[in-house]
DNA sequence: TTGGTGTGTCAAAGCGCTTTGAAATTTCCT
DNA sequence: AGGAAATTTCAAAGCGCTTTGACACACCAA
């Protein structure tokens, strides 16, 4: 069933139909009603691509997901996903995926956006110095950012949390618990929040005139075998550190199963913090030793980018340019005194 | 830049060079080279909303994801979509998601068909007497389906794998451990995979003239609180069972919390199975004592479908209409004798 | 009666591509 | 050299929709 054939059905003109569909205004009501009624009669939907062939828009929001035969999924995706589908689905908005090689993103971001099948791109994994950013702003498509692109001028629309400020606080909580000795146990040392969450560290640690030694810091994929062997370095090294910052539970999953397997106790002979994306799968209250975490709902930035892109494509605006959200610092048992030795 | 712009620029038809792009053999060879050379330089990429119009294909496939304000992203699905992806970035396939409530799924699948944005379907989370099915016959577009939906004919296209075997041989194991009290911790109970994992168990001990009590059996979502709320009950039973069966990884996440509350030991006190979906989170291996597992792909299935559904599009086939995957029985440290009481 | 003002409807153009059927050009054979 | 066959290119139609600009028609004031 297609516009022609509907009006045909209905004696009218495509225009008529469409219009009434459209809920233009110069239509009769009593038209529109019986328009309404046989599109309900006979199930008939519009062409989407006819439909941005004509408007330039349809609905949708596209984004690069990073794949390729050895790469691991990645929770955090998927629960990010889930936060922009839940405002989508309010807006009958939908997504176009590009899968794509973690290599290939800039290109296939850019064969995505003149595809000519979204209406407002959505970007992460940002790294420093990220060369997207300049493709993104020479397309005239929106975007938002999540995150932000570590030595690149802000003058783009993103959403990002205060990576810096949470690891910061995070490091002063153990400073004030005594804890001399310090590691962090990163992301990928590219990407945009692992250089941040550094700084947050280091400066937190240089105002007592400590520094983060080279090898108690570790940037690897954030999957929980990696969280295990950087745990075990930490633990071999002759003056082992006694508190661990980790950028996510997922590490953190790993880390604790190499402390566990040394016999050492978590909150006791060693304190760590784990950055916590709200993960359903991983709630830091129910590792068998509570999680102290830095804490922001991936899920909820999802659910606001999604608002913004949306808002921004039916013109429903305006939104902040930049959004930072802060984190919440809550205490739990994995973090104690410095042990005396 | 669009075919007009590129064929003046060229000199030739839009006729001429949309075929050089597309390997015609009816066009000169240094015309094709020449063509290739000004797409390169300009950066052209044609029109996907156009190119679906002219030919009703455009390299996509459709699916469906369940979502909702309280839902929860299950990893289960970022799982299989990465597997996806993993062959669809081979074929440069894209997919559009259409987020849905979960409620709504056949409706917004009829949406997604018809919209004409997609050349295929891939449908997910089967139901026993799946309402969608009836709808994707009569819609002439190639679809597969993850699963299968018990007590409908099975004259679609399917991958499955073959859930009551599995669970069938997991029990089977349990009882010549010995165990005679059995309990299963299961998916949602209108789900496919929940009824016949259900089927394998129940067979299986009919075998020995055994049951599984009402109480003994439980069905929810496959989160870890689930899994912990549905072992503190089978806990407090006057005759608590001792083998449990496990429809997810994920559940027995929870699970074990329980036991390990209870104080009872994992593989001495309770032997416990579960289904391993191999989700790179929860490695079976990995848990403090390691899982003994019945165990299939997701990520290889998703990899598979995405294979059977691009190479119908592309008309690359045939395709078997069905697979039916056996699961392997990895036996590890959760089982063990049953307990002489 | 004439002219102006809305209303409701329509025919036709255009979005960017593919594809059909025909025309122009080259190549091959006798 | 002359005509048939093969090769290369083209103009135009069509995919299903939106939107522009025009056209009837009714209504009211002058």
């Amino acid at each position: 069933m297609n516009l022609k054939q509907l009006s045909e059905l209905l004696g009218l003109s495509q225009t008529t139909v469409s219009r009434a569909l459209n809920g233009y205004p110069e239509v009769n009501e009593a038209t529109r009603e019986r328009v309404l009624r046989a599109v309900k009669e006979t199930g008939y939907r519009p062409n989407k691509a006819a439909q941005r062939l004509a408007t330039g828009k349809a609905g949708s929001i596209g984004l690069v997901m990073p794949t390729a035969p050895g790469h691991q999924s990645d929770v955090h995706f998927g629960e990010f996903l889930t936060g922009l589908g839940e405002e989508a689905v309010r807006h009958d908005f939908h997504f176009v995926i590009m899968p794509a090689d973690p290599d290939d993103e800039v290109a296939a971001l850019r064969r995505l956006a003149i595809s000519g099948n979204v209406d407002a791109l959505f970007v992460a994994y940002m790294r420093g110095h990220d060369p997207r950013l300049a493709m993104l702003k020479s397309l005239s498509m929106p975007f938002v950012v999540h995150g932000r692109s570590f030595g690149t001028e802000p003058d783009y629309p993103y959403l990002d949390i205060d990576n810096e400020a949470a690891f910061n606080d995070a490091t002063r909580l153990l400073l004030q618990l005594g804890h001399t000795r310090f590691a962090l146990m990163n992301g990928p040392a590219h990407l945009d929040f692992a250089i941040r969450r550094r700084n947050g560290v280091v400066a937190a640690l240089s105002e007592r005139g400590l520094e983060l030694a080279e090898d108690c810091t570790t940037h690897s994929v954030m999957s929980d075998e990696e969280g295990l062997i950087a745990m075990e370095r930490f633990l071999q090294l002759p003056e082992r550190p006694t508190a661990i910052l980790c950028s996510s539970t997922v590490l953190a999953l790993g880390a604790i199963r190499a402390v566990n397997q040394a016999g050492l106790k978590l909150g006791e002979d060693i304190s760590l913090i784990a950055h916590d994306d709200v993960l359903p799968l991983l709630k830091p209250e129910n590792f068998s030793v509570p999680l102290t975490t830095t804490r922001s709902s991936l899920r909820a930035a999802g659910v606001r980018i999604a608002q913004r892109l949306i808002g921004t494509v039916k013109q429903a605006g305006p939104f902040p340019e930049h959004e930072l959200w802060k984190t919440e610092l809550i205490v739990r048992a994995s973090t104690g005194p410095a042990p005396q030795d």
